[in-house]
DNA sequence: TCGGATTACGTGCACCGTAATGATC
DNA sequence: GATCATTACGGTGCACGTAATCCGA
């Protein structure tokens, strides 16, 4: 029987040159390398190495069964990844998400809908980098601002939110009803950096505005509650993170400035699904 | 490390549906296959089978990981095949011919120009089938009745053979200088079975004459020679045979009974066999 | 003489088989 | 109780390391 050990020593031999150097390199001596060689030798009933020099080398038909050894190792390399990838699959649900808040609303579901899992989850900037990761199987799903285009996908809108601003009383646009991103371009904003697509967004609409991110959501509410510089909220924010003391809550009217969260998967894992899309809330 | 009789372990509990079953096809205790695959679940770190009921059976990684190990024993075993060849072929010269004769030509040049290694040949009908070996490999030239058709090929004439009658000096047609097919419709002939293209020939320009096949160059060359039934002879083979006391021989005039015999290899093997095609005589 | 492969030799581990035990129908 | 799988136990073969040997530059 050819076992893996006879073909990692053969592999490591062409890498390194030497029985010695691959002997070391394997953690082995070079003795059992070699009787290891000669085992598989025999085991295919062909010679492998010119021994006729002092250095023992590879023959062309060493070369060939080395490189036909690395395909197998490959092979069992990919066999281990992949049972070992679907195992984990089969344990946590993996999603990613545009903006924070609809994991807010997810989290509860999730492990009400899917006790036997964890639920792991991570924000990214576009709906193209998650549908991505959706095609490479790396999520199981994702939260989109739109269903993606074409076929192949499944999903449903499950929270709508909208952005306004947190200002000191005294700010000159702390008494209008709504705002438009227009009207505040210029200011200095103090933000949490993760907050998904909401980054760029912002950067795009107020180009000249200048934003003070903060690494941790903490430190953003401190900085807004206990200085004049303006901040966001959303209203789905301000149902978990009140709107601070002293602050003025201005929406914004824009039409960007409100979006639907959408829950998306492959259409061929819908079945997988369909327990956390009947649980998901109707948007009013 | 994963080695391979666990991945033979594997794969044979799926085949055999049971530990009991798969033991006993891979000649092993079940205690041993038992802890063969905890052991490969060790390994791996995921469990393979559902040890909930009493039977212990592939849970769908399991099969999964099953399907993974075939591909990795077929890989395994594709090397070995891979690496026998190729030793295979660094030691003997493989050859089709569609004729015996060329191989008689051929022998003595192959043994000279080729002593390190063996050469095997064997006869075909046609040389659409020797052509199809050199595509696959299963050849390392072949004598054929002309160049094939495309690009890809190299090679050259070498030897030109004339068929012609064995004829009772009683016989009626056993007077003329030459004969065509034609003449002999309906004889009875006495022939050798491994003649190549020339049976295929003979049975199609004489549809009416009955062939008596015999299995062995001495046996068909002993009724010939015991008998008043016309046989068959060539230029070539006259030199080696000679034809026999009490017998006329005639030859052939159709342009189908004279033939040329090239010698092709694949264009990539032209290197390979330079050497052969310089020992090769020239055609007068 | 030196770097590197092979051979010799004793050791220990890992896999084996037998047999007892456990678990499920 | 029958049928499998697992665990326990003792044995053994095989791969290992150390060290001696061999072989070319």
């Amino acid at each position: 029987m050819i076992e893996t050990y006879l073909l990692h020593g053969l592999a490591e031999i062409e890498r390194s040159g030497t029985f010695t150097a691959a002997a070391n390199a394997l953690f082995v001596s070079q003795a059992a390398l070699s009787r290891a060689m000669q085992k598989l030798e025999r085991e295919l009933g062909v010679a492998l190495f010119d021994r006729s020099g002092g250095r023992t080398t590879l023959s062309p038909i060493g070369h060939l069964a080395a490189d036909h050894a690395r395909a197998v190792l490959a092979a069992l390399d990919g066999m281990a990844a992949a049972v070992r990838e679907a195992d984990r699959a089969r344990r946590v649900f993996r999603y990613g998400s545009v903006a924070p808040a609809p994991v807010w609303t997810l989290a509860p579901i999730l492990s009400r809908v899917l006790p036997a899992k964890s639920v792991e989850s991570h924000l990214r900037e576009t709906d193209k980098e998650l549908v991505r990761e959706l095609q490479e199987d790396a999520i199981d799903a994702a939260v989109l601002l739109a269903m993606p285009p074409g076929d192949g996908w499944s999903g449903r809108p499950f929270l709508r939110e909208s952005l306004g601003v947190l200002l000191p009383p005294v700010h000159k646009l702390a008494r209008r009803k709504s705002l438009r991103f227009a009207d505040l371009d210029g200011e200095t904003f103090v933000v949490f950096g993760d907050i998904g697509f909401w980054m760029p967004l912002c950067r795009a609409k107020m180009p000249k505005t200048e934003f003070l991110v903060q690494g941790t959501y903490g430190a953003t509410g401190q900085i807004v509650a206990n200085s004049t510089l303006p901040g966001f909220y959303t209203d789905v924010s301000a149902l978990r993170t009140p709107i601070p003391e002293g602050r003025v809550a201005v929406p914004m009217r824009d039409v960007e400035a409100t979006v639907t969260y959408h829950l998306v998967c492959r259409a061929e894992r819908a079945g997988d699904l369909s327990a956390v899309f009947d649980a998901l809330p109707e948007i009013p």
